[in-house]
DNA sequence: TTAAGTATGTTATACTATAACAGTTTTATA
DNA sequence: TATAAAACTGTTATAGTATAACATACTTAA
């Protein structure tokens, strides 16, 4: 079984996963001797503030309410460092930005991404992972990035639509 | 193996891939009662001129040149039934489409693209798919559409950028 | 303390996609 | 065959996503 995030668990304590996130943030900016300043900081807790993919312009009133700048390059700016430091992950089906639960070291991204409820839960599949990469060198193809975006629904949905199932 | 398509093999005779795609799309339509109008079917050719996913307002240009509209709607009313029938693939990460070798039966995506010369070919690894699956069902989740997009570089691009491995 | 490097503010604009309505062509049916 | 319904295309406008370019401010190291 992959190893399982939070996430699709509705009565997860969600305060927690924010709180995690922005731990570990700090600690690996201070390893790494970057800067987790307040706009990105700030970027990164609002990702967080569920598990659904937010949009960048959805982030922008926020940083306004904070007395940031909020013109777009501010927030594509803090996505981009956030990104590079693998704390959030962009899922280009939605054009959407989502906390990485596991920033410490870097890994191709999956997604479960529910229609319904629009969560995104991250996938760690090592089977997924390895078929793909023998796929790809059967081809003589080196991967590079791996993007996988999987839409349906999860289980709490899944539940709701078919109650009697 | 997973059953493979040209595209990695640089000197193919792509103007057969042409002609075969858009013989498989009439027939197709006619099978379906659709019609592949004189639009659709300059679209599917021109996304089809390589093996490079195109971006819609690339394909403006070539319509104007033929005589039809070349406002964004037509491009996209057209690629829409394209994908609709299968006949070609969006690449949600390069926000551009690609011709479909095997729109007979639906399936799901997976695509290897090159960095380097930008060619995407279209993975069908049944493996890739299983474990996807798995995955899935071990979580709860119930797969309704997959994406898979992986980006590394060819066997060509390989050979070119380390001519002596 | 000053220069270099890094980060942010600000304005403008590029790129991608769709809404809405008008006009035309095709198809099915009377 | 006439005609209504449906499907397709033309056209204008605008929404949504992302970046270029340059100015200013802050941080760090020589």
């Amino acid at each position: 079984m992959p190893y399982q995030d939070l996430g699709f668990e509705t009565h997860h304590n969600h305060q927690h996963c924010i709180e995690q996130a922005l731990t570990k943030a700090r600690l690996l900016c201070q390893e790494r001797a970057l800067r987790l300043t307040p706009v990105r900081e700030l970027v990164l807790k609002l990702v967080w503030q569920s598990h659904q993919p937010m949009g960048a312009y959805e982030l922008l009133p926020a940083l306004a309410d904070a007395g940031f700048n909020s013109a777009p390059p501010t927030v594509y700016r803090a996505l981009e460092f956030l990104q590079e430091q693998g704390f959030v992950h962009r899922i280009a089906s939605l054009n959407a930005y989502v906390g990485c639960p596991h920033p410490e070291h870097p890994h191709a991204s999956g997604f479960l991404i529910c229609r319904q409820c629009q969560r995104a839960l991250e996938l760690n599949s090592a089977p997924v992972h390895q078929a793909l990469a023998e796929s790809a060198a059967e081809l003589g193809f080196s991967i590079e990035q791996e993007m996988i975006e999987v839409v349906g629904l999860c289980p709490d949905c899944r539940q709701k639509e078919k109650p009697d199932v």
